[in-house]
DNA sequence: CATGAATGAGCGTTCATTCAT
DNA sequence: AATGAATGAACGCTCATTCAT
């Protein structure tokens, strides 16, 4: 997948990170509406060179969008690795959350760019997935976390969160979200309208 | 604001109606990138007109929001008196929510089209938040809303609300949201790592 | 096919016939690949004009040949209501090949654009060869045109010419080209090698 | 001309022949707007080496049509020659065309492409010229050929000659010019009107 | 010399907005 | 007041040509 039948010439690499580097930032300062020439000029080619390493418009959004889920992938991983060296699997699930919607900010409108154009949206990757899915059982095991929680729960929570908002908008919203992940959540009854 | 200086003709209400229809249907349907001749079109009038009443898209879409707030108002409204005359705010505020979440999944794509066009988000009708404000304040009392909640938590969870996502998914989120509203919430401690 | 709904307005009937003029002396001049965007400034409108008439280059050139067509079916008409009224119909048929490759060197460069861009070529006009085939017909009759001529011969000749040459080309071309229309071409044997 | 100033390597003399093969096949699919990188391609080298051998595009298909009349050349010449030393130079003349048409049938979007690329067209190979024209001057002092006929005729007839037809339609074409060619055409009064 | 990545003017087309009718 | 034709900047994309490797 990565692998080139040669290997790209040095310069070509450097563009390709250069154009994707500009087409992150433009896209997220401007939306999905980012044209082709400012991300060129951004990045420092002519649009030309854009077109040589992606194709289309689309095919530029995608690799953005691949990169970000890349990320998501290594933190989910990492995440599982310390809960299995340490223990603490709904402390590691927090943190995934929020070190998820710290490197999303930049994301954000990247990641509302994608459905636009067709591109397969974030949570595609099964890698995370698995890591996740590891990591719940852990805390479902642990009874520190609600014992219905599943790795589309976490898309679901990943996907709303109001990731183009200030730092202190996200912190909040996950003071708000986060409790409803462990396993006491659960017991609620919000019709009781007792103090519990 | 909504009053004239003089009354419209009739007919001009009732294409301000019918436009304010097409293009929330529009951009429902196409997102915000609903041209404004198809918007003329499926209003039945002509472009010029379509600008006489809206001299530009935003403002066109600026109402379309508007009309939007204004459901959020009547909403909260209807909930702080139900609140008042019944008890039971924690139930309110969830029923609220619910209900807002259910009402915005049609005009979820006009949301998501309002900031990238540059208007004035969702959550700035005074109404609704003096509604809303009262209605936390009485759950606190009560003893079961979480002390520390606020009318900006509401607003940025309806904007945080996978509104775009089919009903199921839609329940899942305030399932696991909602628990983050009550007086137990903050009680919490996610670093604890005990079943609590 | 040419009434319309409504009628248009003045100056867009205008724009169109001044669109229709700058496509075929644009075209002529510098071949399938004169530009939209010089067509429109040859007409003196703004590209979006030319597009509101014709959705798309190929829809314009169509329009350019169709115009060409109709000239065909006219001259063929005209041949043949005076071979009807006045006899001489090989006079008349060459007639008609001269006239139609004077008329056609102004759109030499039309009919060659025509195919590249999949346009219906000259030809399909069935007014014309309804014409062509009465006048031929008679020419056949009076023993005076070659008994195996059909219209398809006409046609081929036609798009055969070379339209895009000066002036004395094309009638030493005719000069060449019309006795093998007559009665007696079809007697000479080439293999022969007599003076006949 | 074709003379260089150094022997070519051997690899550059393939690389020149195996580019003039694509650029044929490529301009004879796809027409004047073939690619200069699907050229190269075809030819199984970069473009900077298609660059190399020729400078422009139009040197290229300048050479491709150089190549084409070399054909001419020497179909002119056998002709001349048979007609020497047999006799029957209108058979001679007849049989050319025959095979200028069959063989030009690969070459004819080529022939359409020079004309728009402003390359030299067809006919201006002096050693063909010459060699109808002998042709020519056999044929009228034998009585069979058209006193009037010159060597630009036969190139106005190759070059009106529709080659981008199917065999069908060119064989018919050259039904109805060949006799065009004789003696006995030049007699034919075309406003007689009569059987002759 | 060959390679193929980079260039950038230019293309066909769209669409928010203006203005003559 | 309504109409819809006209405007023209901007877009995504192409391709003949150049030049660093």
């Amino acid at each position: 997948m990565t692998s080139q039948q040669r290997p790209m010439r040095a310069d070509a690499v450097r563009n390709r990170a250069r154009i994707l580097d500009a087409a992150r930032s433009q896209i997220a300062e401007h939306g999905p509406d980012a044209g082709m020439d400012e991300i060129a000029a951004a990045a420092g080619v002519a649009v030309g060179t854009l077109y040589r390493h992606f194709p289309t418009k689309t095919d530029l959004v995608a690799a953005v969008v691949a990169e970000y889920t890349e990320q998501l992938t290594v933190e989910a991983q990492a995440a599982l690795a310390r809960a299995k060296s340490q223990g603490r699997p709904l402390h590691e699930l927090t943190r995934f959350l929020l070190e998820v919607i710290r490197v999303s900010a930049m994301n954000e409108a990247v990641k509302s760019a994608a459905p636009a154009l067709g591109t397969a949206s974030v949570g595609d990757d099964t890698r995370a997935a698995a890591a996740l899915s590891e990591l719940i059982a852990l805390g479902i095991d642990a009874g520190t976390v609600r014992s219905d929680l599943t790795v589309d729960d976490i898309y679901a929570l990943v996907l709303a969160a109001p990731l183009d908002q200030p730092d202190a908008v996200r912190q909040r919203w996950a003071q708000l979200v986060l409790p409803g992940l462990t396993a006491i959540a659960a017991t609620i009854d919000l019709d009781a309208e007792s103090p519990l």
